[in-house]
DNA sequence: AATGAATGAGACTTCATTCAT
DNA sequence: AATGAATGAAGTCTCATTCAT
């Protein structure tokens, strides 16, 4: 039917464009990503953006929302089949290195964004804390965790990850900076937390 | 003499400007701050702004410099009387919380200011790792605190600390964040490095 | 095709601002004219002047180009079908007063605008001194022109030209200097060069 | 006495901006010049030139009278001593070298000057004029030059000067053009309006 | 639904001019 | 008379958003 065809074909330019949108954000920032740049990466003209999205801010949401729910899904997929929390801290690593440079954007400018990227944003963190916090409080109950609060034994950990995301030039230098350092922050922060027996 | 005073009311005015730009960055963020308000928050004209700098990156990378010079010195200051390490991360505490709404921007936004603010606010760090690094090491020796790479015993510091800034509005809702959570930051950052007997 | 019909209304547009600017230029000067004073007399919104040049400096130059090309274009077509060098210069004349306003304007503010500006108007130059050049020379050689260097000969009279068109409001008062002037400026200097007999 | 004393003062820092504002005009152009760059080059505050000035035009204005009647006078000076149409034309040149820079911007800008400096550059003109004119009717009258109109002659003549002086850098590339073609364009202008025996 | 030209609010910056000392 | 800090009008340019096709 021509009714769903150009349901398909609207449909199908949306997901162009947030995938633009996603690209762009990555690599020139959220907020400096101007709406004819997504319009140019997908391909399409700029009066497009806007037949899809009311204005700026309702596509930056859109995006966020978007990748939001994407990696905090991934994390869950990932995340269920795990048995430990340091496979776990691995799996979140993984997630964060596979959208790295739109990550760290997000991470950066999560303050200065609409409120759903910020809605969004904890949503994600509270996906990755579900799964970290339970597996986190097991060990902890086996004695192989040193005991503690279980937000600060995750926050801890964010609060290095994102460290080396918002300095990734300095430590990376333009690469992943969770390639390079992902192992060695992991360990670490499992050295700190792990009872020594 | 009329010379004098005339400096004097200059400079006053350029002081004015600074901390207006710096209460100003600390309100809306550093890049979301427009020359205009500045100069409705200093109450003087747009034009003598630019009269006292030369244009916008100016204007920030002194503010920066001046600020940012302050805070470091402050640390060094308070930092040399420290015995303990414990000590020392209270007083980083301290320092961050006198200039808490400035240095959360200046975190934030340190990677997309002119090259000379993130050369101040690598400075800023390089004056509280001086001093944190180096008391570590003394209690990593004497068998107090777990050795671990000097690096990433203060960046798990500055992360955890960061990440609480960052997210100030989420965990203080307007307050200082540091004021609130401060202690408990020290407290578990000590217990996870500090060696049980 | 849509396509194509919205190509010809942005040339038109983009036309129809080539000749305000033009106008512009001859009336209030190159440098005096304001962005915005173009984009009123095109009857354009202020921004669409900037959705088709970059900046000021693209404009002039396009301007220039666009009028000056037109201007050597002119004067080579005209002066082609001539057969002496006096009825090349009445030729030359014949295409300044086309364009008076604005080719007045460009003899006194070549030196200060953009170097592609500059050197649009030496081409323009060139056109014209190629022809007059040749045809003197001939001239020169079946005795009927004294004998001279031909920058000479063709500085003499371009300066003559010029000099009525800088002073021409005190020469014409606002009308064209070149057709009060004209006849007597090539009578005058043909006198001065043709071989008396 | 303390009033003369002030007079006198007011005098010389009079003096001293409008030699100032001469040698600024020269350099950077005469609308080019910031009232700031006049203050600067005099040694004198800003605020001096409007002590002085009652504002930019007026500055201007004074500044080419100032030296309009200074050249006028030279020439006049000048030319009464000379015998010649030759030598008077010569002498012209010697003028106008002692202040090419300054002059030559005047020749450029006077079109958009206040209509002081235009008439201030007429009568510079007219100064020249009286004198060559009358020795060029001598001339003439003697069978020396080529019977013509003195206007034309004078036109000629100047505007042949005008040019070279509008494209000296073309000509002479940052150099005095008089000091380089003074003397062919002398030697070239009086072979056309001599007659050959 | 897509297009892309046009719009105009808003930001930065310059500089002649004013004014208190 | 001189000073120089402060002023603010005016100009350039950017970019989200609208709209006719």
């Amino acid at each position: 039917m021509n009714r769903n065809q150009r349901k398909q074909q609207k449909e199908q330019t949306r997901k162009i464009l947030l995938e633009a949108a996603f690209s762009e954000f990555g690599r020139r920032g959220i907020m400096a990503t101007r709406m004819s740049d997504i319009a140019v990466a997908a391909g399409v003209s700029h009066g497009t953006v806007f037949a899809h999205f009311e204005n700026q801010e309702a596509l930056i949401s859109a995006v966020i929302e978007e990748f939001g729910e994407k990696i905090a899904l991934r994390t869950h997929e990932l995340a269920s089949q795990c048995k430990g929390v340091q496979e776990l801290l691995a799996v979140h690593l993984l997630c964060i290195e596979e959208s790295e440079a739109f990550y760290t954007r997000l991470v950066n400018e999560a303050r200065f964004l609409p409120q759903v990227a910020r809605d969004t944003f904890i949503m994600i963190q509270s996906a990755v804390s579900f799964h970290i916090s339970q597996s986190a409080q097991a060990e902890m109950d086996q004695g192989r965790l040193i005991k503690m609060p279980l937000h600060l034994f995750f926050n801890t950990w964010v609060g290095l990850v994102h460290y080396y995301l918002n300095n990734s030039d300095l430590f990376a230098g333009g690469d992943s900076v969770i390639k390079r350092y992902g192992p060695v922050l992991l360990e670490h922060f499992m050295s700190l937390t792990r009872i020594r027996q």
